[in-house]
DNA sequence: GCCAACGTTGGC
DNA sequence: GCCAACGTTGGC
């Protein structure tokens, strides 16, 4: 099962958001970026991704799960990109900062890492394992 | 707040 | 279809 990372900026759509629109989840709304909705295309319920805050927080902090699969976003008047709607499953403990990302060799060849500004990335699963720990869960 | 990187737009 | 101009993103 493939893992992804969302990344959003906390003043527009923060962590606590996500963990207060609850089980329920939210759209994954706003992309517009191709390479972005090629991975929301590909997305399948109980794809499980980290979500990260850039700019002001720069960190990954939770654990979100695709619920719903790729359909179209209607607040793209040209219609052509989508969105997919996710829920909040955990929180880390403990931030994973970028610093920390950058200064671990396993993550050198992370997207976030390579090509920051993607808002939507794939991670693989060796990645997804070492943020996990990083950020106090238990693996997989 | 600056600016580099990058994606998109639009004139040709 | 090329590419310069422009806007946006996001780390610093």
């Amino acid at each position: 099962m493939p893992y992804w990372l969302y990344k959003s900026e906390p003043s527009s759509w923060s962590w606590q958001q996500q963990v207060a629109a609850g089980p329920d989840g939210t759209p994954w709304n706003g992309v517009r970026n191709h390479s972005a909705k090629l991975h929301l295309q590909a997305m399948q319920v109980g794809d499980r991704g980290f979500f990260y805050h850039s700019n002001d927080g720069r960190a990954v902090v939770g654990v979100v799960e695709v619920i719903r699969p790729y359909y179209p976003d209607g607040t793209d008047p040209s219609g052509r990109f989508g969105m997919v709607d996710v829920k909040a499953v955990e929180e880390l403990p403990r931030a994973v900062t970028l610093d920390a990302i950058k200064a671990e060799p396993g993550l050198a060849e992370m997207v976030l890492v390579k090509n920051s500004r993607l808002s939507v990335q794939p991670v693989t699963a060796a990645e997804w394992q070492i943020v996990r720990r990083l950020g106090g869960l238990t693996a997989d």
